[in-house]
RNA sequence: GGGCGGUUAGCUCAGCUGGUUAGAGCGCCUGCCUUACAAGCAGGAGGUCGCAGGUUCGAGUCCUGCACUGCCCACCA
């Protein structure tokens, strides 16, 4: 790269360049170490996206985050494994090519299973991992040859492997219950695959006839189609309204049914008309009180939500419309007596939205309690910790109040319970197809049709990826681990699941302690957990605050804010916003701004190059360019004060940015950088180093040259997690693209050196800051011509500062555009038109005079506020309990500023007396 | 029905364990194409930190209540 290149940053080219440079290099793929290795490790496991799955904004921010992390290990020396992969999502797929094929006018069922999976895996080769391909280009720092699916042979075993073992130990288990039915999917969800929503909606209020009597029981129902099914009425045993009542029987309305009335907690003399009416097979707290009293489970609703032959006349009809017909009917009969507005919660299929039915069937579960313990002693012992900590009390509250699992899922689409059905109703479950049946002897042997939860699989994946059942190497080495960044959305589905499937199959394991000890795990002793950090990142909305959602159509696509301002400048925006425990509005003004914080660097870079070239081109890539082998900054000669002060402010930077990274805030991070590479290594370093470059002679324009080249290659170094692609493409031109190392990503990261923090120096820079401020100010004030140089008088009375701004001259005369300093005896407070900090007055000597009614104005306003927080600092000061009790510090702090004020005070007063 | 978060400049947000003068970006106003950068430079205006109490020498920061707002969890007909 050379100063002759284009004036705007175009990150199009050079970041694909770069994405493509580093999966080629394979320089983040991690060969399994040998035995003896001693560095720290990091891992991280990718959550996998779902094949179908396309980059949105979440994504985006969550790998940003992770990539950041992920680098800043690796460049700090960690043996670091980030491991990639996709989920094969069962439902979520198997809709996608259902879909395709109804496009054809095809049908799964018509098909067949074979056929159907097989196109399913034509699918996922074709249009599969399109999210992949988006990873690249976000510069995801991943491990591409470790890319796993979850449907691979290997870890399709390890599923296996796991459903045997489980089922042996009695943690697995089949039957029949109610469970959460999505009708249009034609399968079992999990209770957390149900959304629950609030609508409006009526209670009514229907009687059933009480045999033997001329009486009535009204029972409230917001369902009334299921009544149909109904097997009793219940009312409470307590409840003296139905004591006469208790063992009779009501004859059921519409199917004339003779049903008990029994007596169960299930009926709530407060609610409605404090009786009941139950329906074992489509309500689950009238399952539960159906086996209580033996009672028959009636089923009327079927597989695809229609009413089946036990409805009677209203067989075949939808449950809407049934619902419909059965209120029509009741209510001509005279059975219907009360309806009134009732909010409902319904349950909706998280993946395709229609409503959820409570429906009796087959299940395989899993047996949770015994699973849940261990993972929540992991966390309660602090073996993994959850960050922000508010998230540890929301994971803790849900594992308490977990109920069994259910993880059979009646799809085509992935991974098949591993057992087998014998014609004598054995059930056989192996890790392989069984030669015959182990009761009967029998050889007609069928696999159970279902396949299991997707998250079955994925919750096994921090221990089956490394290698597991198999007592792997790379277990040993990268298990537990390091770290888990995710959504918030996810805690239960997925990480809830690794924490106790790890904590069960890992118990017993033991990390290599030659890299556990080094790392900032080291002091752990539990390492069955599947990670030792869980970091929850924030929910990114659209400007508005809205969830982003394609219903909504308010979705930020990251390409095309990749496409328009760049990957770096996308990176950085979500890094900048991500606070912890905060919700990110995404807005586009800050990506632009950051873009230009992209281009501010090229130009840097453009001005650096154009000076090292012509005067001292031997920096590159000769002197000062070996190997960038320490954390430092390399190759400076701090000379001047702009030099030390440079310095100091870096080390200080860096130390900054280190700590922030370590707490997971990105937001300080880049920050940090962003104000130090742009308000002090531009604004005022570049600028104060100029006069060495341009004319100060060959050797301090070579020392100028070196000590920017020292700085800006570290500021690199410290930025490149944030903005891998600039600092790839800068850094390779330092070394005119023969550096040492194959990419910034493999240098050292900074660290600070506290014995460059120079005090001094930044107090004495900030005196001149101030003092060219002020001039600045002051002639803008006089509406000075931009190009006009005029003459000042400076008053000081202290001796340092005197020789502080003696010893600076020419860079204040420069940067504030000041002909000739003239220092003077006496103070300039009361001179119109001066200005005056507690440590110097300055006045600009112009002809034109300053706005009197302005400058009065401006002082009363200073005046006040200067009276304010004198007052505000006596008061303090005044105070006996404040001197005890502050510490000293703080005093100190007030008692400086209040002389500092009485300072200000004076020559304010004074100049307000001389206006008038 | 429980639980969690948010409310700071016109807009979007920082402000970590309470401590001297509450910050940034964008937007706005003024002046500059100053030989790295107009995606830039210099200067400027703009805030009773949602409301009401309380704790404290000291509160944007901690506590209580309220208001508005967002999210999660929940099998009460």
């Amino acid at each position: 790269m050379a100063h002759d290149l284009p004036k705007a940053y175009e990150p199009g080219a050079i970041e694909t360049r770069w994405a493509e440079y580093w999966i080629k290099e394979k320089l983040f793929s991690v060969p399994t170490p040998p035995p003896g290795e001693t560095r720290p490790v990091f891992t991280l496991l990718l959550p996998p996206p779902n094949v179908t799955g396309r980059l949105h904004m979440g994504h985006m921010l969550n790998h940003t985050q992770m990539d950041i992390m992920v680098r800043w290990h690796r460049m700090r020396g960690f043996l670091t494994l980030w491991l990639p992969g996709t989920d094969h999502a069962g439902i979520a797929t198997q809709m996608m090519v259902e879909r395709q094929l109804a496009s054809e006018g095809k049908k799964r069922r018509d098909m067949g299973r074979e056929a159907f999976v097989e196109r399913v895996w034509e699918w996922k080769r074709h249009y599969g991992g399109a999210i992949l391909d988006q990873m690249k280009r976000l510069g995801d720092s991943v491990d591409w040859d470790r890319e796993y699916f979850t449907m691979d042979e290997n870890l399709s075993r390890a599923v296996r492997e796991v459903f045997v073992r489980l089922y042996e130990e009695g943690l697995i288990y089949r039957g029949k219950y109610i469970v959460n039915w999505c009708p249009r999917c034609g399968t079992a969800i999990s209770d957390l695959e149900v959304k629950h929503e609030e609508i409006a909606g009526k209670l009514y209020e229907i009687r059933y006839p009480v045999i033997g009597s001329d009486e009535f029981i009204t029972v409230a129902t917001t369902r009334p189609e299921t009544m149909l099914g109904d097997t009793a009425v219940a009312v409470n045993a307590g409840d003296e309204r139905y004591k006469r009542l208790h063992g009779k029987k009501v004859l059921l309305p519409l199917m004339n049914r003779e049903i008990p009335i029994i007596t169960d907690d299930l009926a709530q003399p407060e609610f409605g008309t404090g009786a009941v009416k139950v329906t074992p097979a489509h309500d689950p707290n009238d399952f539960e009180a159906g086996l209580r009293h033996n009672l028959p489970q009636i089923e009327v609703i079927d597989e695809q939500g229609r009413m089946n032959e036990n409805a009677g006349p209203y067989a075949g009809l939808d449950r809407y419309e049934a619902r419909k017909r059965v209120l029509e009917d009741l209510r001509q009969q005279g059975f219907l007596v009360g309806e009134k507005d009732y909010t409902i919660s319904i349950g909706k299929c998280d993946r395709c939205g229609t409503v959820v039915e409570p429906r009796l069937s087959t299940q395989w579960f899993i047996k949770i309690a015994p699973l849940a313990q261990p993972a929540i002693e992991a966390v309660e012992r602090g073996e993994i910790t959850i960050v922000p900590e508010n998230y540890k009390q929301i994971y803790l509250n849900w594992m308490h109040n977990i109920y069994d699992w259910c993880i059979s899922r009646q799809l085509w689409w992935g991974h098949r319970i591993p057992a087998w059905h014998c014609s004598c109703g054995e059930i056989i479950v192996a890790r392989e197809a069984p030669a015959s049946c182990s009761k009967c002897r029998g050889a007609k042997l069928t696999q159970d049709t279902d396949v299991l939860d997707t998250w079955f699989s994925s919750g096994l994946l921090p221990f089956t990826t490394l290698g597991w059942p198999e007592k792997t190497r790379d277990l040993e080495v990268f298990y537990p681990t390091t770290l888990l960044i995710t959504a918030y959305e996810i805690l239960f589905f997925w990480v809830a699941r690794m924490i106790m499937f790890g904590c069960h199959f890992m118990a017993g394991h033991q990390q290599d302690p030659k890299v556990k000890q080094a790392s900032s795990w080291g002091d752990k002793k539990d390492d069955s957990v599947p990670f030792r950090q869980v970091y929850i990142h924030a929910l990114v909305r659209d400007a508005e605050r809205q969830k982003m959602s394609k219903t909504k159509g308010n979705v930020v696509d990251p390409l095309d804010v990749i496409e328009r301002f760049g990957t770096d400048a996308t990176r950085f925006t979500l890094a900048a916003m991500a606070a912890p425990g905060t919700d990110i509005a995404f807005s586009e003004g800050r990506t632009e701004g950051y873009r230009n914080f992209a281009n501010k660097i090229w130009n840097a870079a453009r001005f650096m190059f154009m000076n090292i070239d012509r005067v001292a081109p031997g920096l590159r890539p000769g002197t000062g360019s070996e190997n960038r082998s320490h954390t430092g900054v390399d190759g400076f000669e701090a000379r001047t004060l702009e030099d030390r002060w440079i310095l100091s402010r870096f080390n200080r930077v860096t130390k900054n940015v280190n700590e922030a990274l370590e707490t997971y805030r990105f937001h300080e991070a880049a920050n940090q950088i962003y104000d130090f590479f742009w308000g002090e290594f531009c604004d005022w370093y570049i600028e104060l180093i100029k006069p060495r470059l341009l004319d100060g002679g060959d050797e301090s324009a070579r020392i100028a040259c070196k000590n920017l080249l020292g700085i800006f290659e570290a500021a690199l170094r410290l930025l490149h997690p944030v903005m891998p692609f600039i600092t790839e493409e800068i850094w390779h031109a330092i070394y005119d693209g023969k550096p040492t190392l194959r990419s910034i990503a493999l240098a050292p990261y900074p660290q600070a050196d506290e014995k460059q923090l120079d005090l001094a120096a930044e107090t004495e820079m900030a005196i001149l800051q101030d003092l060219i401020v002020s001039v600045r100010n002051l002639r803008a004030e006089l509406k000075v011509d931009q190009k006009q140089r005029v003459p000042i008088q400076v008053f000081v009375s202290e001796p340092e500062i005197h020789k502080l701004i003696e010893q600076n001259r020419g860079s204040v005369e420069r940067l504030a555009n000041v002909e000739k300093i003239e220092f003077v005896a006496n103070s300039l407070a009361k001179l119109s038109g001066a200005r005056h900090t507690a440590r110097f007055d300055v006045h600009v000597i112009y002809e034109r005079k300053i706005d009197v009614a302005a400058e009065r104005e401006r002082l009363k306003k200073e005046l006040e506020q200067i009276e304010k927080e004198f007052a505000n600092g006596q008061r303090q000061l005044g105070n006996e309990q404040f001197l005890a009790k502050a510490p000293t510090k703080v005093v100190d702090g007030i008692r400086r500023r209040a002389q500092e004020l009485e300072i200000l005070r004076e020559k304010v007063k004074s100049k307000l007396d001389e206006l008038g």
